[in-house]
DNA sequence: CAGCCGACTGGAAACGTTTCCAGGACCCTA
DNA sequence: TAGGGTCCTGGAAACGTTTCCAGTCGGCTG
């Protein structure tokens, strides 16, 4: 059960574990016949060479730490897939590791990460304006991709979305179908910067329309199917439109629309952001903005290799989010009608068919 | 941008790398004195052990080594998420791998995660039955612990739900209810046990129930939201029941359905396993057996601790499923017309109002 | 006061590997 | 034949840490 060494291999084929190092790896010269004896005996005891002693030796790991939010989450699950494949490709091993949303242990994490001495670090933090876990590591100097976060003023690489300016586009879309009550509803809003850049691309699209800039509704919202209960906001503002700050939300949102009796798309429009793949299945269709995470975990390690190898400088990548027009997104129906009658309704919910 | 050592420690509080180590690990004694000085110096370099030093020299890995088919399946990112819960909190960092449900791929991922030296190693595989990760696993002797997985006649810990009890509890139920041309559709059935129990618990109790027993309808499915086609599928067998061999199977089996015309659950009943989040969020909510796939990575890292420690033997733990009624599993409609006519009827759908 | 014991400290070996360097064998050329 | 080169090989240092062991020092007991 002891784990065979390399000197197990030396013993075995007679020589040193300098001759066995190098025809493992194949670096320095070896006769033919030194060959042969070495990768008989590595065969025979079933040698591995340890990752521990090679990254002492070396000082240099194979492996990839990675910090997600949460993998719950299919965005993030979909962006470590495509990490894990593109590191698996350039033979490095992948560290994971999750916040939970949380800074405390974000930073946590982070240093866990770094005690094993990775050769680079993805992350994707809650703020990166005010994360201790970057500052950590930039002090390190370790390579490191952001995912999903702008860098802000820190000389850390970065592969992002726009999402402001998704964001504004999508409800630049409601508005011109006619919504007037446009509302945006936001998970873990102060632990997420994608959040409040979606919020923000919302505030710039409501009021460059001169409608009124809601502020933003917050919602316990972990996991990613919980109840998320919407009697407040439905009979406080009685939005025609809600956005929602990522598509596990939208569909929570949906979901307890339509258990207050509300017709989805009919009576309430909604959207959302990520495209998870999730959505396309269900009926309608999801109306969100597409943002390939999978791609996007590719590109981080791909620019993570090439910052390690120094072959290019610390930089930005942006990657393009697509519409993707699903269904849940309709003009409002009896528009006038109801801004008419605005005030005296007290109903909770406001179906549009009883008034 | 040099790490700093426990050396660069030791100079800086003047006293041996030994007593550095002594005082950051707490282990043997150290006067107050030196204590301080040594805590000051650490804050002051921002000293953070190397893993690699220390496990070489421990020789043993604060390391859990996970592979799973695939991480952007929910059900697998669920229990991804409760392993790495459960291995933060006994401080064990946690290296994943995948093998997307590819035996080969399966091999090479596990020989990866066996030359990090992990302390040990929480598996799911695509057979347990025929698996040369681990055989090779066997071998090394190393902690491991099977999620999902029926360990067979290995000699390997698992922590399972019984499958092909809950496939046949369901079907069961399907024919309680009146469905009598119920079939099977499977993604990787080669390449998952699961989804090959789950088939044999839908033969169990069709064929207890005296009904034809359709091989299972395998389809192309890998990433989670493929579209699936049954047009062949529904022409030929016209089911009235749809048993999907996991969640994202039966949404996607759901979505195909409506493209075809057909009403789930009116015309077509559709249940699945698993109990991912999102089937309560869709509408109807899905029927599925719920299998708690977070409990599950939680109880594989704690059995895997006991097993490490030596303080039990080599084991299984049955974790239970529950049923989920949710609302895509009705009596099926009209199913007196329909049979009588079965001949006559060469449409590609079956809509039973049309006929 | 001698002896002993305990608390503390430092030196050094060990962990498994890579890699530098030097030595040896052999062949070729001048 | 001497000299120089090439090719192969092994010894040993290095990587960062833990841990065993031996030593020192002070205080306590007899």
């Amino acid at each position: 059960m002891i784990p065979v060494t390399i000197h197990h291999v030396a013993q075995k084929a007679r020589c040193s574990v300098a001759s066995v190092s190098r025809v493992v790896n194949g670096t320095g010269p070896a006769s033919p016949a030194m060959r042969a004896r070495v990768e008989v005996a590595v065969a025979e005891l079933g040698f591995q060479p340890s990752e521990v002693g090679r990254s002492l030796a070396r000082r240099s790991r194979r492996i990839l730490g990675v910090l997600v939010p949460s993998v719950t989450n299919p965005i993030f699950a979909a962006s470590l897939a495509g990490i894990q494949d593109r590191a698996r490709a350039a033979g490095l091993s992948v560290l994971i590791a999750q916040s939970d949303y949380d800074p405390g242990r974000e930073r946590e994490a982070v240093e866990a990460l770094l005690a094993e001495r990775p050769a680079g670090l993805v992350l994707t933090v809650c703020d990166p304006y005010d994360s201790l876990a970057l500052d950590l590591v930039e002090r390190q100097g370790i390579p490191t991709v952001l995912v999903y976060n702008d860098p802000g003023d820190r000389r850390i690489s970065a592969v992002t979305v726009d999402s402001r300016g998704a964001s504004r586009a999508l409800v630049e879309q409601m508005i011109a179908l006619g919504h007037r009550r446009i509302v945006f509803v936001a998970g873990h809003f102060a632990a997420s910067d994608r959040s409040r850049l979606r919020y923000l691309g919302y505030a710039d699209a409501v009021s460059a329309a001169g409608l009124p800039v809601e502020p933003p509704t917050e919602v316990d919202f972990i996991v990613g199917a919980d109840d998320v209960d919407l009697t407040e906001l439905v009979s406080r503002l009685r939005p025609t439109a809600i956005v929602a700050s990522n598509d596990l939300l939208a569909l929570s949102v949906i979901a307890s629309l339509r258990r207050l009796g509300l017709d989805v798309p009919g009576q309430v429009s909604v959207a959302g952001f990520d495209g998870i793949a999730l959505g396309r299945l269900v009926d309608p269709p999801l109306t969100t903005v597409e943002q390939p995470a999978g791609t996007m975990g590719v590109a981080a390690v791909s620019l993570l290799l090439e910052l390690a190898a120094g072959r290019c400088e610390s930089q930005r990548l942006l990657i393009n989010h697509t519409f993707r027009p699903g269904g849940t997104l309709q003009p409002p129906v009896a528009q006038v009608r109801l801004s008419k009658r605005r005030q005296s309704s007290q109903n909770l919910v406001h179906q549009e068919s009883s008034r």
